[in-house]
DNA sequence: AGAATTCATTGCGGCATCGAAACGAAAAGG
DNA sequence: CCTTTTCGTTTCGATGCCGCAATGAATTCT
């Protein structure tokens, strides 16, 4: 993949606006890197393995699990092999977004 | 610019971890879209312009600027042809802050 | 000049997030 | 067993952002 720091910074620029035009549920960063770490990396995903993953204290997961949630991007379900744990799952509608967000910036990228 | 719909989720998965990590001055969604549009787009910017252009209320565009300006990442100047608008300006700290954040999502492309 | 408009900021109340610490449940170790 | 550790959640107090409405200042209109 070829991309130059200046057209990183333009697909970033274009595609942040295009999404706040079109009015998304407004994650946080935290939120949304989360959302992208669950769904782009190998399962199964923990509380303490996102936290560690992504730098973010154990808390500060759990409330983002709270949200993403109730937005029902992903689901909670408990570890039959070690009830203390959670196991994060994706979901359709978590899918769908996701989708739609990677559509609008492959297109965008096209538009550079 | 070649970028497929995945290729662009894995690339924003892998920035956003990134820069979680290098515990950059957290941004909200929103001043961090401000700041790319100041920096990208052309002058001059007015509060009232980047609420249009960025679908943003004025008080909001207005405490962006507050928290920006506070990092230095840009400032306020008065308009001197219409002393009741404002131009919104680049500053150093500001251009450091988003090349290092342009070489980091470069480096990440390379690594895909 | 006076009234109306435009531009940006600020008060206000509401809501979401944060980290540290306390907590309860489950598992591991002595 | 019983203690200790691990895991996730919750409580607490603090901070920050939001939109709406009101405000202050500057410009334009009549």
């Amino acid at each position: 993949m070829d991309l130059t720091p200046k057209q990183a910074l333009e697909l970033w620029r274009a595609v942040s606006v295009a999404a706040l035009g079109r009015k998304h549920p407004d994650l946080t960063a935290r939120q949304f890197s989360l959302l992208l770490q669950v769904y782009l990396t190998l399962p199964p995903h923990t509380v303490r393995g996102l936290a560690r993953d992504l730098a973010m204290s154990k808390p500060a997961v759990s409330r983002a699990l709270d949200t993403l949630g109730r937005l029902d991007f992903l689901r909670r379900k408990r570890d039959q092999a070690d009830r203390r744990s959670v196991l994060v799952q994706r979901t359709v509608k978590g899918s769908d977004f996701l989708r739609e967000f990677g559509d609008l910036a492959a297109e965008t990228a096209r538009g550079l």
